[in-house]
DNA sequence: TTAGCCGGTTA
DNA sequence: TAACCG
DNA sequence: CTAA
């Protein structure tokens, strides 16, 4: 009765394999030489509170400035998918959507281990293995520190061969994530990307709407071999067997019923075009009207066969079987959040906050014609304000900060939405963190938050409770969720991203030493080897002494080249992350000054002993970007103690560039994407090496054209072309 | 309801 | 190409 | 999370 492909199946005996050895038995290779992470000289992680900057804030999406992009004209007719997803046909298909059964399997399934996180976007099934599923997770006062394994494996594959697409797909919700990992536990794949092709079941949050879920995805209507389902779907089944996900209950708001006999095959035509050829998704049209019908399994293994639009019949047992399901669920979202309540993130917390989640639509309704002729300036004026990189953003670095403690516990709060969970919510920590820094009296209430600008209702709310209560309590949650804790430590190893830390927490990680078992790439080696070091702020008095050995360098290498401190130094910060270096060296091409700095500067420096590991080196035609690990000379400083490996960045530029390079590596980086976005909104496009006009810019806001080159030599230069006052490097500080 | 910088390197 | 970094 |  089971369809297993063969390559499931060595997969689950694999898995089966694995889930029975322990930790220490698994390691696949005797690492010899366990690499100590806490050296012998004491050195403190110091999370430097006042000058706080959280990790990189992730990429694509991120909050800042408020939108002047009302302004901006669109393609409305736009429509991208991820190709992401598309796979050769040779590539077996592991589908049989229709037909799987569910095993006859324990009416007590332990909810215990999630985590298996299969690669879902990832072509194969076979690809990875499963990791061992045998922590628990959380076991607040329980004694079991870990679970007998081999009870734990008996899950139904009841989802095996579907793939699930989430609405909103993400996991920045709990009980979503929830679902996701139940679902990919009993082998459900989890599309990330959207795919026509693939995607055989859209699961929706309750709350979603019909109508919103298809502009979500770019769609005027679903393909009929893609069921659309609530999130009851993923309970209910794995509760009682497979579900109908014609059922009624699994409707979503403002859904069509569908008539039993529709014609299978039509595809959205639109959609699909670009998607080229697809592996004829299980031929649809041979299960013919049928194909909403599904075989259901009761909880003791018989299998019915329902018609899909007369599920009377099982009502009553199916609600029971809900009801117990959701017991269940309830009870693992409560082991794994403590506290329930005020949960990292969780949508119905805060205000407004993430219905639509992030994702980026394509766009919705046409825009409004541009009207942003840079000429006339009063109209421009207006919507400019509203630009941080329009104000000045002085970081009220030198008197003590009324609001000190309040910015501290904001900026600790910060800290759990890096790159974990939302960048938008970071930005706005950031940004409302500014605020407060420039204010130099103590903020008590909402309504005097509030009228900071950059401060919302919701974090207005936080303030007034830090203040009163002399604490947060979200941020008191997140800190004694070990999801999170294990979540933070690992994003702070150099090379880990969200991806990774997900993945390692996923396959039961919880310490820096619990990364020995796994393969590091050799930036994460060095990252983990020097965690400590990495992630300690590095006082201005050191920054300038590492610059120093940079110029000195530099006057035995190659004299006349000139090297400066960028980054938050030249800002003026107290301490930094981080000693970023421009070197530049006039009337000389780039590729000279790189050549020198690469094959000369860096080689000298290496020998010296005070580069002491290379993290990225240059690679496209035309790098000119260095990043690696320094370290002072222990002569250079008091004895006894030891000196600390620190990151450093050297930015190669030619003197034609020196304005837009100072600019961008002076930072901050929040400081940056305002300039970027204002100049966007101008038709305009701000990197690295200058300002350039007249850039055509596609549906995305995507470039089509490099543009022409209005400034790159002054940093003031681009300062008024872009119309923005000039703010010297520490008014630059806006997050 | 919507958008949120831009580019280079690694594997 | 996706993930990561600045 | 924020501002428009
Ligand atoms: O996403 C980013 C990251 C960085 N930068 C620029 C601004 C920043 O000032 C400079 C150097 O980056 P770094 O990460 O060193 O930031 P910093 O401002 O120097 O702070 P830190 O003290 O953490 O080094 O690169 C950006 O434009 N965008
Ligand atoms: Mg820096």
């Amino acid at each position: 009765m089971f369809d297993f492909s063969p390559d499931d199946k060595k997969k689950f005996y694999e898995d089966l394999e694995n889930l029975d050895k322990t930790d220490s038995e698994r390691e696949d290779e005797g690492h010899l030489e366990s690499i100590r992470l806490l050296r012998g000289s004491p050195t403190h992680l110091s999370t430097s509170r006042g000058s706080f900057t959280g990790r990189r804030v992730a990429r694509t999406l991120t909050a800042f400035d408020q939108n002047a992009h009302r302004a901006i004209s669109r393609e409305s007719s736009s429509r991208h998918f991820p190709l992401s997803l598309i796979r050769s046909q040779s590539e077996p298909q592991p589908m049989q959507p229709q037909i799987s059964l569910s095993h006859p399997r324990e009416k007590s399934v332990s909810f215990r281990h999630l985590g298996l996180k299969k690669s879902a976007s990832s072509s194969s099934l076979s690809s990875r293995e499963m990791a061992p599923a045998s922590k628990s997770i959380h076991e607040k006062g329980k004694g079991k520190k870990r679970s007998r394994p081999t009870q734990e494996i008996q899950l139904a594959q009841i989802f095996q061969g579907l793939v699930f697409f989430f609405v909103p797909n993400n996991t920045h919700n709990n009980a979503r994530r929830m679902r996701i990992e139940l679902a990919q536990k009993r082998g459900a794949i989890w599309a990330k990307e959207w795919s026509t092709a693939q995607i055989t079941h859209v699961i929706a949050d309750k709350d979603v709407k019909y109508a919103w879920l298809l502009s979500h995805l770019n769609l005027t209507e679903i393909p009929s071999n893609i069921s659309v389902v609530s999130e009851h779907f993923i309970p209910d089944s794995i509760a009682a067997g497979l579900q109908d996900p014609a059922r009624p209950r699994y409707r979503i708001e403002g859904q069509v019923v569908q008539p039993p006999n529709r014609t299978a095959v039509e595809l959205p035509a639109e959609s699909d075009r670009s998607l080229q050829v697809k592996p004829a998704k299980k031929d649809v049209s041979l299960t013919g009207p049928d194909t909403q019908s599904t075989v259901v399994a009761s909880s003791i293994g018989t299998a019915v066969l329902h018609d899909a639009l007369n599920d009377s019949t099982r009502a009553s047992k199916s609600n029971r079987n809900q009801a117990q399901y959701n017991d269940e669920l309830a009870q693992v979202i409560k082991e794994t959040k403590p506290f329930a309540h005020l949960p990292l993130s969780d949508e119905s917390d805060d205000a407004g906050a993430d219905q639509p989640d992030d994702l980026d639509h394509e766009e919705g309704p046409p825009r409004k014609a541009p009207r942003l002729d840079i000429a006339s300036e009063a109209s421009v004026d207006k919507w400019q304000k509203s630009f941080q990189c329009m104000h000045k953003n002085e970081g009220n670095l030198e008197r003590q900060n009324p609001n000190a403690y309040t910015i501290g516990i904001l900026s600790e709060m910060a800290q759990y939405y890096d790159n974990g969970h939302d960048d938008f919510r970071l930005m706005s920590y950031r940004r409302a963190v500014a605020s407060l820094q420039k204010c130099d009296t103590l903020i008590t209430t909402k309504d005097q938050a509030l009228k900071l600008g950059r401060v919302g209702p919701s974090i207005a709310e936080k303030i007034e409770e830090i203040v009163t209560t002399k604490g947060l309590r979200k941020l008191e949650n997140a800190k004694s969720d070990p999801r999170e804790v294990a979540i933070q430590l690992f994003l702070r190893v150099y090379g880990c991203g969200k991806a990774l830390a997900e993945e390692w927490y996923a396959k039961g990680y919880r310490t820096l030493e619990d990364l020995e078992k796994e393969k590091l790439t050799s930036n994460q080696r060095i990252g983990v080897d020097h965690y400590e070091d990495f992630n300690t702020r590095i006082p201005r008095a050191e920054v300038e002494a590492h610059g120093k050995v940079v110029m000195d360098a530099l006057e035995v290498v190659a004299p006349g080249y000139k090297a400066t401190i960028m980054g938050s130094y030249r800002r003026g910060t107290k301490d930094c992350g981080d000693i970023d270096m421009l070197i530049t060296k006039e009337n000389t091409a780039v590729e000279t000054v790189a050549t020198v700095v690469f094959e000369q500067l860096v080689p000298y420096l290496t020998e010296t002993g005070f580069l002491v590991a290379s993290l990225a080196t240059p690679h496209a035609n035309g790098g000119t970007k260095w990043h690696g690990a320094s370290l002072l000379p222990a002569s250079s400083l008091p004895s006894g103690s030891k000196p600390l490996w620190r990151r450093i960045d050297f930015l190669v530029v030619p003197e034609s560039e020196m304005g837009a390079a100072l600019l961008y590596f002076t930072g901050d980086d929040i400081f940056n994407r305002s300039m970027r976005l204002l100049a966007s909104k101008k038709k305009m496009r701000l990197n690295q090496r200058g300002l350039y006009k007249d850039v055509i810019r596609g549906p995305n806001r995507e470039r089509l054209t490099e543009g022409t080159l209005v400034e790159g030599k002054s940093e003031q230069g681009i300062f008024e072309a872009l119309g923005v006052p000039y703010r010297p490097p520490h008014h630059r500080i806006c997050g």
